[in-house]
DNA sequence: TAAGAAATGTTATATTATAACATTAGGAGT
DNA sequence: ACTCCTAATGTTATAATATAACATTTCTTA
């Protein structure tokens, strides 16, 4: 896929790498799909669903929620993006395959939410869950503190 | 304080460590907040916000969104329940003391949530973290899964 | 090109949560 | 007991987040 004017070079990794999933997965890159996860992968903070429909609302007609969530439901399925639960918003996911455990360290200062890939201590939760016999599939972890932008101010 | 007709052991326990830490923190047990606990208490699964307030509408007359939402929060400040973020309902904690993390094991199947005290991981979210210079204040884990008696089914 | 499936457009509404302000209840000091 | 003050609640309205339902369009494939 080429460069697009007005696009951060951010977006065009995430863009490309949807473009050949779609293809390669024989889904559908669809205007408002593609124009969803442009938005969320513009943004460094989590944008909640009606931010991102309102930058949506700039670039097509007077889109409406649902035309929102569904592309949002869409990118969060195929692990492209991801739901931060303790704020309602989304954020683009930098892995560069996807995966089921998800953790997030939160400023809760600043709201800068930061991605963290701690595959490792995915052993300590199997570990514990088993004692239990529950048998995990997939984990959701939030880190709440504060960033080191936060500590020097 | 005594043992109260109709009132489940389980939620006496919780009652009673309620009522000697408003006590000790010269806090007030009011009704609202008093029969939000007992609520809570009294399931094992977690309670939306209105199904809270749905039930206490059978002792109190009727009572208005923010009358639980005010209970919740109180409760869930002083740390005697928690709020499981996928699901945007509140559970009580069973733990002797307050807790700053959180963890719990979901069952997609048929909704039960367990609270699960591994206090010894909060070591490698604190590793990791310090390793990015991000201070951690409190942390929040969702393992999702399939529980034992769902196993059986 | 016709049929079927998938996605979107559109309208309405459900669900979750809070703002704002009036009223009441409890505690401290006199 | 009375006054003052504060915390909590009652009440009304609305904000914020998310989905149901159905009509229409677009894509695929035969
Ligand atoms: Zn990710
Ligand atoms: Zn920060
Ligand atoms: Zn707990
Ligand atoms: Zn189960």
């Amino acid at each position: 896929m080429n460069m697009r004017k007005n696009d951060t070079p951010q977006q065009n990794g995430i863009v490309d790498q949807a473009c050949i999933f779609c293809v390669e997965n024989k889904e559908r890159l669809t205007r408002p799909r593609l124009e969803v996860l442009k938005i969320i992968a513009a943004n460094t903070k989590p944008l909640g669903a009606y931010e991102i429909l309102e930058r949506l609302g700039k670039v097509i007609d007077s889109p409406k929620p649902p035309t929102a969530y569904r592309a949002i439901e869409f990118w969060q399925k195929k692990g492209f993006i991801h739901r931060i639960r303790s704020l309602n918003a989304y954020v683009i996911c930098h892995a560069v395959h996807r995966h089921k455990g998800e953790q997030f360290m939160i400023c809760d200062d600043c709201g800068v939410v930061t991605e963290t890939h701690i595959y490792d201590f995915s052993e300590s939760l199997k570990n514990r869950a088993e004692d239990n016999t529950f048998i995990p599939s997939s984990w959701y972890v939030e880190i709440h503190g504060q960033c080191a932008q936060c500590q020097t101010n």
